[in-house]
RNA sequence: CGGGCUGUGGCGCAGCUUGGUUAGCGCGUCGGUCUGGGGGACCGAAGGUCCCGGGUUCAAAUCCCGGCAGCCCGACCA
């Protein structure tokens, strides 16, 4: 029965797998509208431990959190004239209000840049308002031509930080170091994924950013999913906004800035990255129910017995949830925590019960072993412990095991079939990066050979890393 | 937006070629009995604008035209 097969297999067809756990897992529907998408609890909640996570690190990186409006007047987006024109082919735009034709369109908001930055040009005014660190959770609308969800709806959530600073260098500092200590260590250490950072090609870069840095992490497809950006936006917007201060000199000057993100797209990558053949894989610094406990039946007070293992794992600080629908066969529900990803299940039923035992299972490798009751939370803690490094290890060797070095466009085109190429950028360079394009391979990112972070995308003896992508 | 495939109970599909009583099947759902350590068995039941609109016809899920939606591959992107 077990190898029955409730999903197909990632083999046999990846994008359905995909598509199957959405479904099986219940995370997310269609939404009425093309590309819009139901979260449905199991998706949100993830989406929400996701949040908690990153938000307490923004904060400590000194940001504050507000709050801008949907709607922005459509004579905003037009100021920067590569930010309109990147974004204006896929503009939502409102022309009617209140049943009457509005004297301006407004747009909603792909993105807040034009319409935080308004703001920004009024309180700013001295050397001592900076810098100015800001974030917002909010909704975005892209119309997308080919929408999937989660990794590109035409409707989703992110958090966008905008910050204004002094100088550029210390704008320049700022940007890397949300991509370090917020986007890459949640990712690492929280999600399981590892990362690669550079910087965008200027074929890749945001509309109206001087340099964009990225994390690309690898699916189990071998394809590359962008998780995140972090900006430098150098003075445009500061000009077109009139974002000027007087600084400790009595000059007026122009603010530098940033701007960076993480969306709902990272569920996406949390499927794809650890996702196998039986369904989700939750790394448990991240899982919504770290531990599920199971009743096999009721019977001997095996449920009483789950209430108060559960209660003892809360107290220890493992998220637990009680599952005690003995109506449901137990087969049933052992497959229903391998779909969600659940990384440890604890099974009790009266076997144990008369042995004073829990079974515990592991969700990654499927192990099992039986544990006194007694010692069961402490056990379980160090098992959630140990599942984190083995996700993150194994993630890091498998990504590891499918880059492969080149020396010219036509091995980066071979490496890209199946995972990632690195070529010296000096030996690509944009020709061989456009010649890539035209088979859907893209220059991920630039990085220096140790895969540091560079100072600038000009470094001389940058690697590029090439794949195809979501 | 270009190319390909597909729209039939919640999900997956058959039926369409060659139009014809009551549109089937598997899974799921509901009720019941037996069960129970990996999607268990049996009995019973509910659940359908056959994507939408138009056309042809005595008659359309089936044929024709036009839309819309979904999936996959591209271009665009978090």
């Amino acid at each position: 029965m077990a190898d029955k097969g409730v999903l197909t297999p990632q083999s046999e067809d990846f994008p359905r797998w995909y598509q199957d756990v959405l479904n099986k897992a219940e995370l997310a529907d269609n939404g009425p509208v093309r590309g819009t998408m139901v979260i449905r609890p199991y998706g949100f909640a993830l989406w929400e431990r996701m949040q908690a996570e990153v938000d307490q690190r923004i904060k400590a990186a000194g940001a504050e959190n507000a709050y801008f409006p949907l709607f922005i007047p459509e004579s905003y987006l037009s100021r920067e004239s590569d930010h309109v024109d990147g974004f204006s082919p896929e503009l939502a735009v409102v022309t009617q209000g209140g049943g009457k034709e509005l004297a301006e369109p407004v747009v909603v908001r792909p993105t807040s840049e034009t319409i935080i930055n308004a703001y920004f040009s009024k309180w700013v005014q001295s050397h001592r308002d900076l810098p100015l660190l800001i974030n917002q959770w909010a909704n975005v609308v892209r119309w997308e031509m080919r929408p999937r969800i989660f990794l590109r709806t035409t409707e989703f959530l992110w958090q966008e930080g905008h910050t204004a600073h002094a100088t550029r260098q210390e704008a320049r500092d700022y940007a890397a170091r949300i991509l370090h200590e917020v986007y890459r260590d949640f990712m690492e250490s929280v999600l399981a994924i590892p990362v690669l950072v550079g910087y965008k090609t200027e074929a890749e870069r945001f509309p109206g950013a001087i340099n964009s840095m990225c994390l690309e992490a690898m699916m189990r497809d071998g394809k590359a999913l962008q998780m995140g950006t972090s900006h430098e936006l150098g003075q445009s917007f500061a000009t077109m906004f009139d974002i000027s201060y007087l600084d400790a000199d009595g000059n007026q000057s122009l603010v530098w800035q940033t701007s960076w993100g993480v969306s709902s797209r990272m569920v996406g990558g949390l499927i794809m990255a650890h996702g196998d053949d039986r369904g989700l894989l939750v790394p448990p610094r991240l899982a919504p129910v770290q531990a599920a406990v199971v009743a096999v039946r009721d019977a001997e007070g095996v449920v009483d017995a789950c209430h108060r293992l559960a209660a003892e794992l809360a107290a220890v600080g493992i998220r637990a949830r009680v599952d005690d629908r003995t109506g449901t066969g137990f087969g049933r529900r052992a497959t229903d925590w391998e779909l969600k990803g659940v990384p440890v299940r604890v099974e009790i039923g009266p076997r144990d019960i008369e042995r004073g035992q829990a079974t515990l299972a592991t969700r990654i490798g499927g192990e099992k072993e039986s544990v006194g009751l007694s010692g069961a939370s402490e056990r379980v803690a160090s098992l959630l412990e140990g599942i984190q490094e083995r996700m993150y290890d194994s993630a890091v060797a498998w990504r590891d095991s499918r880059i492969a070095e080149a020396a010219t466009p036509a091995e980066v085109r071979e490496a890209a079939a199946t995972g990632f190429a690195r070529i010296p950028w000096a030996r690509l360079g944009p020709e061989g990066e456009a010649e890539l394009a035209e088979d859907a391979v893209t220059v991920r990112c630039l990085q220096r050979p140790d895969g540091s972070l560079p100072e600038s995308g000009d470094e001389p003896d940058l690697v590029a890393v090439c794949g195809r992508s979501y």
